[in-house]
DNA sequence: CTGAAAGCGCTTACAG
DNA sequence: CTGAAAGCGCTTACAG
C-alpha cells in the first residue's frame, strides 16, 4: 500500500455533483451559505467517502493563515516551560492550531532566522518567553512584527504580555517562613523581570513585618549555578535560616548546595521554592513550594494569542487566580533555637 | 510602523530587471543554472535591498514540501524527551526545517487528528516516540503513511527505527552493582519495548556471573508510580540491596521510595539509573547513572528522517557509540555486611 | 441559492 | 543562458 495520492477538493465536488466553491463553503462553515439539506448531505458524504482533508499549504496560501503558532523559548528542557509548552500544545490543538518550536537564542542572534520567520509568513502568531534582559531588544522587535504574546516581560507599550503574580508568590513564600519564626531570610534570584518582581515581593513582605532584607543571592536560572552560589554563600558565613528561591530548577541546586555546605534541611535552613513541579515531592527532604497555575497559563496564552491574530492590541494580563498558595512539604520548619 | 506588506518574488525580479523564474532559480541554487556573474549580483542585491524572503506557504504548495517535521510524543515534560526535542530542534534548524509539536495520545486516539496531519500534508516527516505497546497500532500506521522515524520500537518491517543500546546500558548498570559486591539486584521497569530490552540486558548480565534475577518491579514511567511500587516492594519484604532503574524520571521516585521505606541510600540500598539528566547530580544522595548519548540521538534522528523524506526505507539504527558508561555518584556503594 | 473565474506566490518543465 | 506560461489546491468576491 504505497502513498496513494490524496483527493482534491475538485474531486469531492465532482462526486457530489456541485461546484468546488460550494464544497469549500460547507467545509469552512460559511455563515451566509443557504444550501438545501439534501445538497449539504451529498457534499458531506462525498467528503466522508473520499476521506477528504484540505491541503494545508493551499489553504494557507489562499487565506494567508498557516494554522501555526510559534513558541520561542530558551530551553524546553526546563520543567516549568516544558509544562507550559505541553498545555499550550493541547490548547492550540483544540483550536485547530499547531505549535512550532522556536529557539529564542537563535531568533535573537541570527537576523536571517528572524526574517525567515516573519517575512516568510511561517506562523500566524508567536508565544515568546522573555524575562531575560539580554535578548529583549530583538524579541521585542519580533513581538511587534507579528501578533505575539510575551511571557514574563514587564508591561511595555505595543506589546501584549502575560505573566503570573510573581510578587504575591514571593510574598506568600516569605510569609510562610516568617510565620514559622524565621527572621533571617534571603532570596535566591536570577536575572530578568520575573526574578526582579519576585525579589521585590519578598522584600516588601519582610518590610510588612519590620524585617530587614538580605542582599539577593544570585543563583541564576539553573541548578548548577544556584548550587554553587548557595555553597559559596554559606562558605562565606551567610547566616540566613530561610531561603526563598526564584524557581524550581534553581531550587534543586539550592537544595543540594545547602546540604553540601554541611547544613541540614530544614533543621538548619528552611527553603521554599516558587513554582510546583513533578519532582518537588520526591526530593529528600521534599520541597515546600508556592504553587501557581502553570497549566492555565499555557492555555490562556494560546487564547490571548488567538485574539491577537484577530486584531492586535497591547496590554498586560496577570494571571492571579487561583492565587499563589503554599504547598507545605518537608523543607520548611521553625528555625533551630540558637544555643548562643 | 504597521505591518508593512512583504515584497513578492516578482518585485525582486522587476527591481533586478530579470524574470521571476530566474530569481527563483538563484534563490534555490538551481545547479543547471548558468548565469552571468553581474546578473546574479543584480538579483542578489535586489533581494538584499527588499529584504526578500520567500512566502513559505506558496513555496510549500508549489513544491509540496512544508519545511516542517512533526515530533509526536506523550509528554514534553519528561527530561529525556525534552532534551531530545531540544536537540532535534537545533538539528532541524540547521537544515532549514522546523519542528511541530504533536501529541501521540491525540494522534493515536483521534482518527481525524491523524487524517488532518497526513492527508492534509501538514508535515514532510514525522519523529515518533514509541516504546509503548498500547498505541503502537495507530502509530505504526502513521509511520507507514508519511516518511517517519520511530524511536525505541523494536525493528519492524516497513518502519524506520532508531534507538539506543538499551541492553548494554542495563548490563553496565548491573555489572557496576555486582562489582561493588551486590548479589540481590532487582530491576525497576515499566511497560514497553525499551524497558523490555533493558530488563533483558539486566537479566543477562546477572546470568553472566551466575546470579539469579528477581522478578521485575513494575514502577511505570513516572516518579509517583515508581515511588509507590518501590515502597510497596520493601514493605512486602523485598530484599534487593541493588536496584537498576529503567529511566531517570522513575529513578527519582525510586529514590524517594527507598528513603520513605526507612532505608538509606547507599548504605541499605544502592541504585543506578539508566540515562543521565540535569537533576541527577543534585539529588541527596546524588544519583549514579549510566549515561547514553541523548543529545546525539536527537540530531541523528533528524538526519535519518531527512533521508527518509528523500526516499523511504525501513531498517533499524542502534546508536551505540559512545557506549553507555557509568557515572558514579553517591547512590551506589558496597552492600552492608549483614549482621546475621 | 449556486457557479465560474480570478488569484494567493511561488516553481519548473518547456521554448527559444 | 533566460523568459513566458502553466499550475500547485484552495477561497472568495462577483454574477446571475
Amino acid at each position: 500500500m504505497a502513498q496513494k495520492s490524496t483527493p482534491r477538493l475538485s474531486e469531492v465536488a465532482k462526486l457530489a455533483d456541485v461546484s468546488p466553491g460550494l464544497v469549500s463553503r460547507v467545509l469552512n462553515g460559511d455563515p451566509n451559505l443557504k444550501i438545501r439539506q439534501e445538497t449539504r448531505e451529498r457534499v458531506l458524504s462525498a467528503i466522508e467517502m473520499l476521506q477528504y482533508t484540505p491541503h494545508a499549504s493551499a489553504r494557507a496560501l489562499r487565506s494567508s493563515l498557516t494554522g501555526l503558532l510559534g513558541f520561542a523559548l530558551h530551553h524546553v528542557n526546563d520543567p516549568i516551560y516544558a509544562q507550559m509548552v505541553e498545555t499550550a500544545q493541547v490548547a492550540a490543538a483544540a483550536h485547530d492550531y499547531s505549535i512550532v518550536l522556536l529557539n529564542s537564542d537563535e531568533l535573537a542572534g541570527r537576523p536571517e532566522a528572524f526574517r525567515e520567520l516573519v517575512r516568510g509568513h511561517r506562523v500566524d502568531g508567536l508565544l515568546i518567553q522573555s524575562g531575560f534582559s539580554s535578548d529583549s531588544r530583538a524579541l521585542g522587535e519580533m513581538a511587534r512584527s507579528v501578533p505575539s504574546l510575551v511571557f514574563n516581560a514587564n508591561a511595555t507599550p505595543g506589546i501584549r504580555t502575560l505573566r503570573l503574580d510573581d510578587a504575591t508568590a514571593a510574598a506568600v513564600a516569605t510569609r510562610h517562613l516568617m510565620d514559622l519564626g524565621h527572621t533571617d531570610i534571603a532570596f535566591v534570584g536570577a536575572e530578568g523581570a520575573s526574578s526582579d518582581r519576585r525579589h521585590r515581593g519578598h522584600v516588601d513582605a519582610l518590610a510588612e513585618r519590620g524585617l530587614a532584607s538580605h542582599p539577593m543571592i544570585s543563583g541564576g536560572w539553573d541548578a548548577e549555578s544556584a548550587r554553587e552560589a548557595t555553597h559559596r554563600y554559606y562558605a562565606n558565613g551567610g547566616r540566613a535560616t530561610g531561603l526563598v528561591v526564584v524557581t524550581t530548577t534553581s531550587a534543586l541546586g539550592v537544595h543540594a548546595g545547602v546540604i553540601s555546605s554541611g547544613l541540614t534541611i530544614p533543621d538548619d535552613v528552611s527553603m521554599v521554592s516558587i513554582h510546583d513541579t513533578w519532582f518537588a515531592p520526591h526530593l529528600n527532604p521534599a520541597l515546600t513550594v508556592v504553587a501557581m497555575p502553570l497549566a492555565q497559563v499555557g492555555r490562556l496564552a494560546v487564547e490571548i494569542l488567538l485574539e491577537q491574530i484577530d486584531g492586535q492590541r497591547d496590554g498586560e494580563t496577570i494571571l492571579d487566580e487561583p492565587q499563589p498558595f503554599i504547598v507545605e512539604r518537608a523543607s520548611t520548619a521553625g528555625p533551630r533555637v540558637r544555643a548562643g
